[in-house]
DNA sequence: ATTTTGAGAAACCAATTGGTTGCATATATA
DNA sequence: TATATATGCAACCAATTGGTTTCTCAAAAT
């Protein structure tokens, strides 16, 4: 069952426990805190996250702190990038339009 | 129930239907002549597409064109922006680390 | 006028999902 | 050592998903 970073962002949790460790890293239990969900749902997207590799795992002594690797999150802005090219250019298309209205106008 | 751009393209073949109309509209048809799965399957997803606006239909006589609403893929790019300032400054730290190196070295 | 074609709608189905509860295990703490 | 805490794992469940088949309707083509 190949995990995907598109189906792991799918979900709102998923997506909000992604910008709640984005900048500390964090345990189940204090992730769990943040949801109406249980520990244990929390931890099933952890799971998730963890396959597709968008967090890692910090062990310190029985608890386990959940890190965002970051650069993971990349391969969204790749894919991005060929429709940012699209609405780029019609922006470019727009601002030529603009200059030539502007210049015949004169 | 509430369709959300995330969702949307979390299916692969949702997002090839997307990068395959992003340059020029398609009828139905003609987009399911692209994959292994039937008319009726396409037309689910761009059921679903449509739905959270990320496509448009345009009617010409009984022949429907979809085409892509580009400018709602900037929603996921302003979803990224939080995370890009993270390793854009990350960046910023290493390029910093590799400068005093240098500069130490001498 | 009849037939063919393009497409949406509905009914159905197996697989997946997000969630729960209960259990097992390892590490702290009393 | 006994107890409390942090976590993962497995079993189960209802809802959703992606798919199929069948049907209907309207627009072209014959």
């Amino acid at each position: 069952m190949r995990r995907d970073i598109f189906q792991a962002i799918a979900d709102p949790t998923r997506r909000a426990i992604i910008a709640l460790i984005a900048l500390q890293a964090m345990t189940p239990n204090a992730i769990a805190d943040h949801f109406e969900s249980s520990r244990q749902a929390v931890s099933k997207h952890l799971k998730i996250l963890t396959e597709c590799e968008l967090i890692q795992q910090e062990q310190k002594g029985r608890e386990i702190f959940y890190k965002l690797e970051v650069e993971k999150m990349k391969e969204i802005d790749i894919w991005l990038e060929q429709f940012r090219k699209i609405w780029e250019s019609r922006f470019e298309q727009l601002d030529a339009l603009l200059f030539t209205l502007k210049n015949t106008k004169k």
